[in-house]
DNA sequence: ATCAATAATGACAGCGCTGTCAATTGCTAA
DNA sequence: TTAGCAATTGACAGCGCTGTCATTATTGAT
């Protein structure tokens, strides 16, 4: 039923020894011997046994995904990523979902990893963000490669996918600039989040680009949620607040901050995007699920997932370096939360 | 630094053979000679290697979880839960995500868990409410477990959690009558998901305890979305509407929808719950990022998922019959977007 | 106590592959 | 041509476990 090494090495007239080798991309083969192999590998379909190889080998051919994000949708993109990866090359993935807050947390992971002898690791956000964590995990012999907000690898540890927040929340702002806002806060999530820093900064390039001034009446530091832009919105647009300083537009942190920010205006009868535009960011469900729809900025999980665990996997086979790093900047989504400044009053 | 078969043996002072015995629970052990094994195996704190028992043996020891839903939450609570039983239980989960649509699905999924070796199967809507593909999987001599909306196991293919939609669609239309309304809409969802139909059955039976009577104009045929409750909303508001035919309260099939239907409410003007009470089902995290909240009911996921994980793994060591089925019933939880009755007008 | 029947245990091969190391081949320079 | 060396290939053991079957211990009936 399933080929096995034995009949490929019969098929190919080389020992299984051999067919290992090419199976494994080892050097020391003839061309015309991996050849032979190749083709009697396809042929019977051949694919190693995962089982096997684990047992008997010393190298693993398992990938960890260690996850803690309350965003299942980011979550569930990155996953089947990294599972299209690990297919195509023949690795396995093990998920890991844990709760980044939890005592000892290290301690777990890399029990667990340990447990199942990984070969590498991707890690998103929060744990990509920890360099002692990183730290802990390389010192262990394992590869990692880190998903991130940026526009370069902080630091050699490993590789990373680094996802340009900050050029993308700059178009962002650029765009609400671009339909003659001026008044333009921004409502924030966690401080310590990457992509807060990074979006933030994205927002203060544009204005500046355009020689507007940072008034920091409009900027609110929220978190990632709902609740955050309610308030935020509420805040910013509430009667108490001088003319002068009431926005006429609003980046919001992410999708979530934006659709609170969009109720809470709507709460205040005021009209999106006649007399506030709102942008949000990720791209999210949440920001089909408003009305209007959110202008956002998309960036493709899935494949920067995949990107991040076919270097990882490269890696694994010592086939590329450690400080292979690529780059995905986000691109601007218009919907309709966001459109011309209207003189009002 | 890991233990083996054969630490467990010498420590004991068995053979590995009877080590084997004890740990797949296989009877022909004394049972002085089974205490004795197991103290070892907890003092080294051994854990069989899977790899060498995929190898060894003829049986498998993986689990799959093959799911198309579109609801993120929903699959990662699904996912946690079988893994978490799978880590229990020393199984392996494997995921499989696929597209119910694509073109001979079946097949694809066939092979996938044929190649991998699959014992069981978790299954979700839509292919647990999929019988034919059920009976294909277990032709094949792999066992399933489904996870399925209804009250009783449609047939005896395999083992079932049953999550009963109508008896907490019955509590939540109880609980709109109880406030008062009696003018209670339903906004459904895609009528081919036994979800759907459930949870109006439910709505229809609390209707007919109350010696309330159905009026169909009341009844909206939408789907899973935030775009149909709006729709939905806009549709049993409207001024055209006759007033008798105008609901007090509008029961919406999932969060998603309720979520549109509260938006289209504050689109027209219509206070929430003072006016008008809207109630979801499924306490996602839509429910949550709606102002007021909505009224919903939980459905406790992860247990739920893990629960029939535990089944099938004891159904696949054959510890336990095919007809084994369980039952949920989702929890009434009462937020703000439901209030008593006031006479408008 | 004795024998058959049954229960409990163990010896051993082998799952499909990789690591080690030895054997063979092909090549270069003398 | 041939020694000498590197490149290529293969033989073989063994990873940790399970399946098979043989062996030994135990039980009940006589």
């Amino acid at each position: 039923m399933k080929a096995t090494i034995n009949d490929v090495a019969k098929l190919s007239g080389v020992s299984i020894k051999t067919v290992s080798r090419v199976m494994n991309n080892e050097p020391s083969v003839r061309q015309l011997t991996r050849e032979k192999v190749q083709l009697a590998v396809k042929e019977l379909n051949y694919q190693p046994n995962l089982a096997a190889r684990n047992l008997a080998g010393t190298k693993s051919y398992t990938v960890a995904y260690v996850y803690d994000n309350p965003n299942a949708y980011y979550v569930i993109d990155m996953q089947e990523g990294i599972l299209a990866a690990c297919r195509e090359q023949g690795f396995e993935l093990l998920i890991n979902p844990c709760d980044s807050q939890q005592e000892n947390i290290t301690e777990d992971i890399i029990n667990n990893i340990k447990h199942a002898r990984v070969a590498g690791l991707v890690l998103t956000p929060p744990f990509s963000e920890n360099p002692d964590f990183v730290k802990r995990i390389i010192d262990l012999d394992i590869n990692v490669v880190r998903i991130m907000s940026g526009d370069a690898a902080p630091d050699e540890l490993s590789p990373c996918v680094m996802v340009n927040d900050r050029d993308a929340a700059q178009t962002i702002t650029q765009h609400l600039i671009d339909l003659g806002h001026s008044k333009i806060a921004f409502i924030a999530g966690e401080a310590e989040h990457m992509s807060t820093i990074e979006r933030y900064k994205g927002y203060r390039r544009a204005l500046k680009a355009n020689d507007i001034e940072f008034n920091k009446n409009l900027l609110i530091e929220g978190e990632y949620s709902f609740e955050s832009g309610v308030n935020g919105a509420k805040q910013l647009m509430s009667l108490e607040n001088s003319a002068d300083d009431r926005p006429s537009a609003i980046f919001s942190c992410n999708d979530e901050i934006a659709a609170g920010a969009l109720f809470a205006a709507r709460l205040m009868n005021i009209n999106i995007p006649g007399q506030l535009s709102i942008a949000g960011f990720e791209n999210s469900p949440f920001s089909r699920q408003t009305w209007p729809k959110l202008t956002t900025a998309n960036q493709p999980n899935k494949e920067i997932a995949k990107n991040a665990a076919s270097l990882l996997i490269s890696q694994v086979r010592k086939q590329k370096s450690k400080n292979e790093t690529s780059q995905y900047v986000p691109q601007l989504v218009v919907r309709d939360s966001t459109g011309q400044f209207e003189q009002v009053k």
